[in-house]
DNA sequence: AATTAAATTGGCAATAATGCCAAATAGCCA
DNA sequence: TGGCTATTTGGCATTATTGCCAATTTAATT
């Protein structure tokens, strides 16, 4: 009867796993950050001002994901976008947003 | 001496929360057949097999995101997409996927 | 008015996600 | 080796998400 059959819902949870990895403000910062070039756990964990094992957990799920990946140089592990039409969320976002303020303009007037 | 102050914060919580109503395999099956074109909740339901009350809140989640939107006519509750680039979510979905797929046979071999 | 169908809302138990601390691991250098 | 720094992992309390049932709302039909 329903549509929803175990290959149609593995196939989705796999792509929900996906974005379910840029469903978090730190991770999203992580992804805009990664965006302009590699960066070091330790500098990400500066700017963001969470703890270590904090950024470093949030860096795993994106990794997990196979939106970035590690390379570890010394004793710093740099984190770099491996695929970068992740950036085209943003875009999109941006327009979902651009076009709620627009209705909330309408609404307030 | 953080880069995350509260209005980066603010920033970047706006966008996780579109993206958070993306992250869910029932919503994502949803904005797929929404794409073909509107439909009822009482449809919506059927495909996906599970209570009405689930679903509706499901679309609850994607209408407060502003993803989709709703349109009352007689007993039914007709939605469909407000914002199609949505869809461009899929695409790169699909190749954060088969990287992943492709990276997983290199380990197997 | 009563019935029926479609959808939403409230409530709640089960599960998942988050973030800190503490502890462990890995690599550098003296 | 010993100490130091960078990172990851384990553990755990707190909070958020999920999905069902029951109850309510809304609109059509008899």
């Amino acid at each position: 009867e329903s549509d929803m059959d175990p290959k149609t819902q593995a196939k989705f949870e796999l792509r929900a796993k996906i974005i379910k990895a840029m469903a978090h403000p730190t991770r999203l910062f992580i992804v805009d950050e990664l965006s302009k070039g590699e960066k070091c756990v330790c500098e990400l964990t500066r700017m963001i001002g969470a703890d270590t094992s904090t950024v470093s957990k949030h860096l795993s799920v994106l990794k997990n994901a196979g939106i970035v990946q590690d390379d570890k140089r010394g004793l710093q592990v740099f984190y770099k976008l491996k695929i970068s039409c992740i950036l085209n969320f943003f875009t999109c976002v941006e327009s979902v947003l651009k076009s709620n303020a627009r209705e909330q303009m309408e609404l307030t007037g």
